[in-house]
DNA sequence: AGCACGCCGACT
DNA sequence: GTCGGCGTGCTC
């Protein structure tokens, strides 16, 4: 009898045993088994001969799912998370599939299913067929020819294949099997390189070279100012990859620039078979593109950081396009970073990986400058010169108004151009207070550490961190005084005002709440193509990716905001922020201008965002980042925790202190500290920083200091180890 | 995580 | 006298 190991969805470092039974399960596979009262999906992890358990404390498990078993790659990186960000392993495999695919009563869907002739079925001469059953023969004619036929094959044999193929099951000629090989690789497709554009010296260059370490792990910095033209090395090498037989990865940061890529994708492969894997997918349609992926079928995979865990047999490249960018971070359960797992992955898989950024994240840049990347730098704009970035002093005489004078002048000349203009504010909302003008009271979230913000549109008050809304005070709580005002400026209120100065504008405001119905995005990115808009008044959303050829102005509000920010990470992200906003100006023809206004003109930031010196600016930070001892020259673990008592999470803060000081060798314990945002939807939240130089010395304290924190069975505070956290 | 078991407060 | 609160413990 053997036994096998199944990995479950449990918060429990263990695997468990199962009789196999008279099935042979691979290792791999994914396996209904019963699971105290209930039952659950398993993957399975070995098979031994013995188990540590009695006989009859074992249980069988029932099926095998008809799917392809998760090659050992798959499950090695899903080792690797589980151990090095301190998760159970069985959670992070369920993470990574399809919710389809956690169901026990798991059934591949028709599409995948093959149908084979049964004795009847081949005792059934077609001739003998009515005459008129046209469909009916020529479906009979094939299955006679093929003996053996998937349902989308039959599909192009006749569309009523649908309701015959049921039919015929019924009757019993054929029988319906399900289809578990791998798929055909698609053909190499020759015509493949026709229709792409020239490159520029420098892009032939990245793409020559990125090519020539095909088949083996090599991984590349990427570094190309906005508009230098990375996609088209990106596309370049995918097509190379598709050519070869092999499949591409391309690992994209949200969810809105998928669809606007994929698209691209198509247009220029249209033979290439290509499949995009986000959140925004159902249940159905993520499971047949991930099992599209994982035989091998669909060579191109362009998906959000879940993506990086497809399966993929014939994987030949990974791409991680803006590699420096946050989302790749999973801010809960694994929290994995997607690039940093794709290192992994190529490094498993033995492939080349391009991580590609206009601002590059110090992690990478110092592996560059380690040679621990190859580096390949792409510094000219092919199509376009670069905006031309000023810096407007506000501190100085500053009027009441939103935007000073000088650049109301600059709207109003692309006004007469009848070119497009971006005013960017990363406020949403009206005004971010509603503020007593007597008493000095503004009105707090009562659930949250943070004050509301005032919504005239939809006549409430709005706490952006926890969603809780509030009707508008009509006077202040605290001394009765009426004169209650929003101050500060957000989208809504920055709208208002430009319409009031700009009467004759075509205005569009783009922010979550104007962008809250499902295809009210893509609709904005066509009015504005359609250039039935003059300015735009948005928030981070438009920074990323969009390509409007009108736009030449781009204006940014309020980014010194994060230069008061205590998070050492602040200086990187704004730089980060400025160049992806600024990247929207001028991306054709027409030059762009860039205007940022701010208190701190001579900020060594905005100098370097100036001259375009991120390499300059990134030196900087890295020598500051060095000398005060913060990451990428220290590894960093923060201790997450909340609980509805404030005292009970400090009890438990305190306790996982102590619990670490004797464990403590070689890595710094902090002392525990409220999170930046203490209060959150009636939460206390409290955090404590862990580092060290050595990630080994790291790990090995985690393993142990993880053990006393489960010990301390502590129900009423949720924890968690965040483990290289982006957010101090 | 589920899901049970188990021992203390307000209700038909 | 029961329904149900969530603390504790286990799942191969």
């Amino acid at each position: 009898m053997s036994i096998v190991q199944v990995a479950l969805d449990v918060p429990v470092d263990e695997l468990f045993d199962y009789d196999e039974g008279a099935l042979q399960v691979p290792v791999g596979g994914l396996v209904a088994v019963p699971f105290g009262r209930r039952r659950a999906v398993g993957i399975t992890l070995r098979r031994v001969a013995h188990s540590k358990l009695p006989a009859d404390r074992l249980r069988s498990v029932e099926r095998i799912l008809p799917v392809t078993p998760l090659p050992k790659e798959t499950l090695a990186l899903a080792r690797f998370c589980s151990d090095y960000y301190r998760f159970p392993l069985g959670q992070v495999l369920a993470a990574t599939l399809p919710t389809a695919l956690r169901r026990p009563s798991f059934r591949l869907p028709s599409s995948f299913s093959r149908y084979r002739l049964t004795p009847l079925g081949h005792s059934i001469d077609s001739e003998a067929l009515p005459q008129r059953a046209v469909s009916a023969r020529r479906l009979l004619i094939a299955f006679k020819r093929g003996g053996c036929l998937t349902s989308l094959q039959t599909r192009s044999v006749t569309s009523r294949s649908a309701a015959l193929l049921r039919e015929w099951v019924q009757a019993g000629w054929i029988a319906r099997e399900e289809d578990m090989s791998d798929g055909e690789p698609a053909p190499p497709d020759a015509q493949m390189p026709s229709q792409e554009p020239a490159l520029t010296a420098a892009q032939q260059q990245a793409v020559e070279q990125i090519a020539s370490s095909f088949r083996s792990y090599s991984p590349w910095l990427l570094e190309g100012i906005t508009g230098s033209g990375k996609t088209e090395v990106y596309l370049q090498l995918a097509a190379q990859v598709c050519a070869r037989g092999e499949q591409a990865l391309l690992l994209v940061p949200e969810i809105n620039l998928t669809p606007q890529l994929e698209s691209r994708l198509k247009r220029r492969f249209p033979t290439v078979q290509i499949v995009s894997l986000h959140s925004g997918l159902n249940e159905s349609e993520r499971l047949v593109r991930w099992i599209r992926a994982s035989r091998g079928e669909a060579q191109l995979v362009l998906g959000t950081r879940l993506a990086v865990f497809t399966p993929m047999p014939r994987l030949g490249l990974v791409i991680v396009d803006e590699e420096h960018d946050a989302s790749y971070k999973q801010q809960e359960g694994v929290r994995y970073h997607a690039r940093d797992v794709a290192v992994l992955l190529a490094r498993e898989r033995q492939v080349p990986i391009v991580l590609g950024s206009a601002t590059p994240s110090l992690e990478a840049v110092l592996n560059a400058r380690k040679g621990r990347f190859g580096h390949l730098m792409l510094s000219e704009r092919p199509l376009a010169s670069l905006p031309s970035i000023q810096i407007v002093d506000t501190a100085k005489g500053t009027p009441p108004d939103p935007l000073p004078s000088s650049v109301l002048a600059a709207l109003e000349r692309r006004l007469e151009r009848r070119e497009q203009s971006l005013v960017f504010i990363n406020r949403r909302g009206y005004a971010p207070v509603l503020l007593c003008r007597a008493c000095g009271w503004s009105a707090p979230c009562p659930r949250c550490a943070a004050r509301l913000t005032l919504h005239l549109g939809e006549r409430a008050l709005r706490c952006h961190y926890c969603g809780h809304r509030a009707s508008i005070h009509a006077s202040c709580p605290d001394c009765g005084n009426q004169d209650l005002r929003g101050l500060g400026h957000g989208t809504q209120r920055l709208e208002e005002w430009l319409a009031g100065r700009f009467p004759q504008a075509r205005i569009l405001r783009v922010d979550s709440d104007t962008t809250r119905r499902k295809h009210s995005f893509s609709r904005m990115r066509e009015q504005i193509h359609e250039e039935s808009v003059d300015i735009l008044v948005g928030t981070q959303m438009l920074a990323k990716g969009h390509d409007f050829p009108k736009l030449t102005l781009v204006i940014v509000v309020g980014a010194d905001l994060m230069l008061y920010s205590t998070d050492f990470r602040a200086p990187e992200r704004l730089y980060q922020q400025l160049t992806q906003v600024a990247g929207r100006a001028g991306r054709s023809k027409l030059t762009g201008e860039v205007l940022v206004l701010t208190q701190f003109p001579q900020h060594p930031l905005y100098e370097a965002l100036l001259r375009h010196d991120f390499a300059g600016f990134a030196q900087g930070q890295l020598i500051e980042r060095e000398r005060s001892g913060f990451p990428p020259f220290v590894h960093q673990v923060m201790l997450r925790a909340e609980s509805t008592s404030e005292k009970t999470v400090v009890a438990f803060v305190s306790a996982a202190a102590r619990a670490a000081a004797p464990l403590a060798e070689g890595v710094t314990v902090y002392d525990a500290v409220p999170a930046p945002m203490p209060r959150l939807a009636g939460r206390y939240r409290w955090q404590l920083l862990v580092q060290s130089t050595s990630r080994a010395a790291l790990q090995r304290f985690l393993a142990g200091w993880q053990e006393r924190l489960r010990a301390g069975r502590s129900s009423a505070v949720r924890w968690a180890l965040d483990v290289d956290p982006i957010d101090a």
